[in-house]
DNA sequence: CATGAATGAGGATTCATTCAT
DNA sequence: GATGAATGAATCCTCATTCAT
């Protein structure tokens, strides 16, 4: 083997061993919050020692913040699927169910509050969240100019940044709600989000 | 100094004690989050001993508790405001502008974040913050149907409940934006969601 | 009236100030043990206010010291009921299984073992604790004297002693094993005992 | 070094830290008592932080727990050592003297006397000192019996529950005395309770 | 690379005691 | 005398992190 082949499997062994302890993290976070899932039951769930977890993340908060951008990135790939789209605005409307019924299931979304809340006070937590939701607002907002073109509607500067915050609000929203009013009736809900993503897309 | 008259010193010193401490913390939560601020920390800016805070309280998780229930009832109060209003669909509408910069306000709302995070997990905080909700959402529900007969709209339940959730939710959603955006265009973000309230409320 | 008058008076306030934190105490102790029982605990107990007992007792470890002054003081007054018998060995044979059944009763003799077990760490209560105890042995040993002496059997001092301090060793060890074996059979214990006890006083 | 050496040495490492513990603990105890004895005491005592003690042990109680059943096993042993005497009665007999002086040590004895105060307090306690007090009485009385029959006297049920216990309750009772009059006169002492003890397994 | 024993600072909480009223 | 609010040192315990093996 040479150097440079072991320093590849090195490398690769060290990505494995880094996605493992991720992969455990969130079992943690999800049960425990980030404060209160300790590095030994983080270890326990990776199947490794808690001393070789700093072999693959220099703290604590690294394993966070890896962990957070990890997580935002599911957002990214939620704004690519809409471009391969035909008539991408119709194609949104369409997805307000799925969409407002996969932020309502409790089995992810607890984290992006953890997040939200951890940002609100970690600067470093909170650069990589600004980031992730910058690029996911420029996907986003390339997405929207696309689709309103094709329906020959506006797409200025100003109206855009105010639809793309408006929508990304909306449905960041629903996270919020899953909390706080866990048994509210999906489907008048869903109606009137969808209304509402609707009149604004093609108002 | 009668026995009545010195209760009534006694309560009305201790619920004086309760504001210093709740007070205190407010400011220790919004530095730290509620996880890493330290009894001694809370105790320090409430200008009193850590032992003496357990005379106000049971435990630091009462102090979460308190503190929420104060937090929450804002909210409440907030509603309350709405219902002397002539047109209260339009008062809502107008008042979108006021609403939004009020959430966007990093002052108070990185703790309403804070406490979603604490109610995904902690179950004592979810019973406390549900409950507000749902005070929020019967008043909420209240005007709205008060709003809309008057316009000659339709009232049926799942309307209504759709219509409080998704109008509740782009509000709450706000807070996430503040967070995630700071430097939001506030006046085209503004637009759009007043744009998205009316359509909805008069739909 | 006068100032004599007025501090016996004073003087009496006190002492009964002094039994109620003494019978509180006895069953904050009972309950909880001597380290275990809070001041606050006791305060409630004996219907006072907690700085109050402070007029009455220097110290916690005041009260456990009058406590315990209070409590060593029945061994001697059960010595002096014997005085008064007749035939004081015969008596005091008649008497082991009484006696026997009144160590094995859990509602007092707990607090014993604490006795002795704070006696063997803290100088202030072994001093009482062996003080009551010397005071005893010369008392049961006055009795055994006179007994024996009906009875024409040897009082020298040797074995005086030997007899004096084993008696009481066994009686003592009767607490040690309602603690240890609580439901042991009492009849052929005392029994046992008895006649132990028969044998020594009139060997 | 393979898996399975790794453990055993693992464990073995294990074990001396229990056993680490446990003897800082004992001469922590006999300094102060369970509960005035503070982790950072025993953890200074053993040679080791207090975090780590609670790698060896889940919390006090449970160091206390095993420093109990650790010293209470002591009692048992003595039991075994008479099995192997010819005539057992005598031998009993014979190794009174020995026994009152090693129970009149105040190098071992507090100990015992602190376990049985917190043995009447504390349930966990409660049943490890039961269980010891049991299997020595079993043991006990089978060295009785085997004794008794060689000599043809009575090994009744009834008989022997008495003996063992009558005969327990004057060893233990000598704890009591060791701390209530620390000075007194051995020879005699012992001269009584041989006597005692002589009559009682020949009678 | 991998382990897990070991560290020790820091956490929430308790409680004997004091003192202004 | 009598109160009970207030103190703050001390308690048990947790946990991120290190390091010898």
């Amino acid at each position: 083997m040479t150097t440079t082949a072991r320093q590849q499997a090195t490398t690769e062994r060290t990505q494995s061993r880094r996605s493992q302890v991720l992969a455990a993290a969130k079992t943690c976070f999800l049960r425990s919050g980030f404060h209160a899932a300790s590095m030994a039951e983080i270890s326990k769930a990776a199947g490794m020692s808690p001393g070789h977890i700093y072999n693959c993340f220099g703290s604590k908060d690294a394993i966070i913040a890896a962990f957070v951008e990890q997580h935002v990135e599911r957002v990214a790939a939620l704004m690519r699927d809409f471009a391969s789209k035909d008539d991408i605005l119709q194609a949104i409307v369409d997805n307000v169910a799925d969409g407002v019924r996969d932020h309502l299931n409790p089995a992810n979304w607890p984290l992006q509050l953890e997040i939200a809340a951890e940002a609100s006070r970690n600067p470093a937590i909170a650069a990589v969240v600004r980031d992730a939701d910058l690029r996911a607002r420029v996907q986003f907002r390339t997405l929207l100019v696309a689709g309103r073109e094709r329906h020959q509607l506006a797409v200025d500067s100003d109206t855009m940044e105010g639809l793309v915050e408006a929508l990304i609000c909306l449905f960041q929203g629903v996270r919020l709600r899953a909390v706080q009013h866990p048994g509210l009736n999906q489907d008048s809900f869903i109606a009137c989000c969808r209304e509402m993503v609707r009149h604004l897309l093609f108002k």
